[in-house]
DNA sequence: TGACAGTAGTTGTTAGAACAGGTATTATTC
DNA sequence: GAATAATACCTGTTCTAACAACTACTGTCA
């Protein structure tokens, strides 16, 4: 229900550093290292991490083309802009969109073939880069890592 | 010495994800809420989470002004563009800089009064905030996690 | 049917991060 | 002591994330 420092946390920071303070300064540098490695492994396909992830999500649903707002929901981060990240894939061919009949507040998108060939071509240097990162840590710890950030997650279902 | 996925990850991704897939989803997905979180409990003290990270910094430093790049090494991530960082703050009248005279190619940096005042009144926000990102987790379970990217961290000096 | 509210996307704007290249100053080597 | 390299910082540029305001369309209910 609280902390290990001594106090309540005095001035100081990095010297009587909280638990929680350690545990946010770690995962939040672990987490800026992990992005930069996946974006240099996507950089030579012209894909950024939010991109790439974007077409994760369109392949998943195949056949079933999404809204905007669906994608979205379904990226890890809450991602707004999700217009312009899809304007970006469309411009390079990776996307296709076309307004709904029935709602015609609805955007259609779905991944186009050459969006499923960068992505099966992009996929072995990116997965290669999630292995590299978290390579220090056997299958066991990356699980556990796993379930205490979902715990993490499961406090948030968006923002109060 | 490989992951408990069915295969060696086909095409699907989020079907059959490995393990390391799936960690490595989960601290995105975390760090992304948490630095949200950091950087509205900020919002109002007009800071950002790597403007209060440079003053945490140069705090703890206190007497001892710290050169342009040392301040780089100390922050969490490896930030580039420290410089357009610190002009900022130094536009805010938070930091005061001024050339070296041994050494004219550094610059010395250290927190003003007004600094230290903004950074004292911004910390019970920034810690509420860290608190209640990381409140699902106990003290224990934070160690751990702290413990588990700590590893992960090792493994990385810089970057090959 | 006509006002009202809710939903889905879009657009404007600002500010920050990332990368590359450039300048000034100091150290080193011959 | 002059050329070379190395260090420390700065600047230009581009791209994107974030917030907010706006338009278009649909559903509801009087």
């Amino acid at each position: 229900m609280s902390d290990t420092a001594s106090t309540v946390t005095p001035p100081g920071f990095s010297a009587g550093a909280s638990t929680t303070a350690l545990a946010v300064r770690a995962l939040r540098a672990t987490a800026a290292h992990l992005e930069r490695t996946l974006a240099r492994a996507l950089e030579p396909h012209g894909l950024t991490t939010a991109q790439f992830a974007a077409l994760q999500v369109l392949h998943d649903a195949k056949e079933q083309s999404l809204g905007c707002s669906e994608v979205g929901k379904r990226l890890a981060g809450p991602a707004p802009d999700v217009t312009r990240l899809l304007d970006r894939l469309e411009a390079a061919g990776l996307v296709a969109r076309d307004r709904s009949q029935e709602d015609r507040r609805l955007v259609h998108t779905r991944i186009t073939a050459a969006g499923e060939k960068l992505l099966l071509q992009a996929a072995p240097s990116y997965q290669e880069a999630e292995v590299r990162a978290l390579g220090e840590l056997d299958v066991t710890e990356q699980a556990h890592l796993a379930e205490l950030l979902s715990g993490i997650q499961r406090s948030c279902p968006s923002q109060s």
